[in-house]
DNA sequence: AGATTGATCCAT
DNA sequence: TGGATCAATCTG
């Protein structure tokens, strides 16, 4: 019998480039503890955005009130509303200072599901804004052992951002192949 | 294909 | 202060 692993990760694992964080996301479980519950799944597909200049990126007006988590420290939660009724969860990445993050679009738990409902499956609200990916906040990612080795690992234009002009067409999303 | 929904941001 | 925009989902 395999010792179970599971390795909570830490800062260090988010203050790398984003798009290595992406990549290495894929395979991790998200883990939401509430009270004595908990929620978990395994994380299928992310994209990243990528410092300031990223058209697609929420950065990319600069230091908004909204967009200044982006800007902070790696290994923050950025949650926040998109047409006006779902929220989607990102991880801040890269040092302090360079707005990046990782959007987590799906999660394998009871099915595959989209950005707006993982949110809604792990209770996911502005509460968690801003706050640490740490046991203490009750939303963070652990390490179970899982590798997906590169050829297990779909490349793909992110999802709604033909606005983006030049960065429309980068190839930052990443699942894991079905 | 359209409705829903509201925070955010920018132009006025 | 108002209007356009939006990293989504559901319904028909």
């Amino acid at each position: 019998m395999v010792a179970r692993l599971r390795r909570i990760l830490r800062s260090d694992f988010y203050n790398r480039p984003t798009l290595t964080v992406a990549k290495a996301l894929l395979g991790k479980f998200l883990v939401r503890k509430i009270g004595h519950k908990k929620i978990e799944g395994m994380i299928t597909e992310v994209e990243a955005y990528v410092g300031p200049n990223d058209r697609a990126s929420h950065a990319s007006r600069g230091r908004t009130p909204r967009a200044e988590i982006m800007f902070g420290p790696a290994g923050h939660w950025y949650v926040y509303l998109v047409y006006g009724m779902h929220y989607c969860l990102n991880i801040v990445t890269e040092r302090k200072g360079y707005p990046a993050a990782v959007l987590i679009r799906a999660v394998a738990a009871d099915g595959v599901i989209g950005p707006g409902k993982v949110c809604r499956y792990f209770k996911i609200d502005r509460q968690l804004n801003q706050k640490p990916a740490t046991w203490a906040s009750g939303l963070w990612i652990e390490d179970r052992g899982i590798k997906i080795n590169p050829g297990g690992v779909v490349r793909g234009r992110r999802v709604g951002v033909d606005y983006a002009g030049k960065w429309r067409d980068k190839k930052w999303r990443f699942s894991i192949a079905a």
